[in-house]
DNA sequence: CGTTGACGTATCATATTATGATACGTATAA
DNA sequence: TTATACGTATCATAATATGATACGTCAACG
């Protein structure tokens, strides 16, 4: 990896990206000074910066009171995403017929380093905001994607991940107790599919099956998420499970061949 | 708008910006040479600019071909940006219903320009992939969204539009005469909803109410598209057209007091 | 098998370009 | 009114991006 000294590295661009990652869920708009004080810049250089995004249709700006937004360019951008995954294409239609068979929310899943990251999502109940839209990163060990996944990965990756792996506790009820996800991570490897209760919210039951990959290694989950107030462990293995199942295995085959070893 | 050799303008940045715009539907992985020439930069600053977009994660790089891709950072700045956007979180849950109750692909666009851009799909059918995924762009004149939007405007916006905003032939069933597309959109101000037919592809119909926000314009629409083989007008007017306009009516107050005059 | 060309990579002297301290104008709050 | 915080504008300085050039590798071709 190069250093950032390098003479390949051009400073100015990586600050403009530092403006645009400054914005999330906590911090939908900002205003010059939040954006110097975010993105640790001073003042001069994210007032460049910032007016530049705004100039390139990057960043919208109020005109009263002067905040920045993010605009629909950053919208334009996950199209071109969508475009350049080839899982993407295989999986969609699979995916919509999922959702309209089971009633219930639909979700793929990629890999992302120690996270997850929702790439796309059909809701069929509503639930919270953030489930319901794409993009949002998740640690890997707390989610049923990720456990579905680390389960294909070769025993001494699996067990890396299972020690070293961020966890971050989002509700009273997220498994802190790496033991615990060990198991539940051999059970997935076990059964072909990975269970979490309540990881990210109470009451919420995510089921996933891994979509393999040219080595054998999933890079992808579908996963299905269900209250727990209307659904069992039971009711799901025999209901949900095996529709679920189908459609991560017919997409597996179809994805094979694509993505090599981008990094 | 300031000028391109202000002071205030960072080039870099703006390079930069180019190489991430060089991605699209028909460019979902690209070569240094290539980034270079659809940018018009030359091959070293591409060369700087495309690996430090590399070392700070917006561009997958593949270690065998040498070929860029966009990296997962493009869909967390989509996740951003729906925090960003005050109309989402208020659409979502009614979008979901609707599509439940429908049973039908349901849209939220947003006026971009002189184009619609849609912020949110739920699709329910199977249709061709450019359907089902957010962040596309597409002419507002030729769209029932763009049309039922434009139908809002004052009556010197509206011709304006009408006459000056551009249209591509997606299809051969494209309407490019503009007094066809005029009639079109005074139907639309006249009963609050607008429809297109083929424009994009064959046999589509879509039709759209719009969401009104704080100065009676619109600057979103509630849109419905379905296959002409299984619908008629009349039947998307008495059995979809009252579920979608109660869903943009239902979403509009909420939406008020939001986004006033950002640019 | 050697040649050619296309491409990705690396280097470096030059001056273009970003820098950030500073000062100004304005709105809000004390 | 005064004080404070913020957005805006300017400018001398030097840090940083520039792009011409050269090198290494691979594939196609004669």
């Amino acid at each position: 990896m190069k250093t950032k000294q390098d003479t390949l590295y051009v400073g100015s661009l990586a600050k403009g990206l530092r403006l645009l990652r400054a914005f999330d869920e906590g911090h939908t708009d900002l205003s010059l000074s939040e954006l110097a004080q975010r993105t640790g810049l001073d003042k001069s250089a994210t007032q460049r910066l910032a007016n530049t995004l705004h100039v390139e249709g990057m960043l919208d700006k109020d005109p009263a009171t002067r905040r920045f937004r993010p605009s629909h360019a950053w919208l334009q951008l996950a199209y071109a995403y969508y475009w350049s995954d080839p899982l993407i294409g295989q999986a969609m239609p699979k995916l919509i017929n999922l959702s309209q068979e089971l009633g219930e929310t639909v979700n793929l899943a990629e890999i992302s380093g120690d996270h997850i990251i929702y790439v796309s999502r059909l809701p069929c109940k509503r639930t919270y905001f953030a489930a319901t839209i794409i993009g949002r990163r998740l640690p890997a060990l707390s989610t049923s994607g990720g456990r579905a996944m680390i389960a294909t990965f070769p025993e001494d990756e699996r067990r890396h991940a299972i020690e070293t792996w961020p966890i971050t506790p989002f509700t009273p009820s997220t498994t802190l107790d790496r033991a615990l996800i060990a198991t539940s991570i051999d059970d997935a490897a076990r059964d072909g599919f990975a269970v979490s209760t309540g990881q990210m919210i109470l009451n919420e039951i995510g089921v996933a099956s891994p979509i393999i990959g040219h080595d054998g290694r999933a890079c992808a989950a579908v996963q299905c998420s269900v209250s727990a107030h209307t659904w069992t462990r039971e009711r799901i293995v025999a209901e949900i499970l095996p529709k679920l199942q189908d459609t991560a295995n017919a997409i597996s085959p179809a994805f094979r061949a694509h993505r090599a070893g981008w990094d």
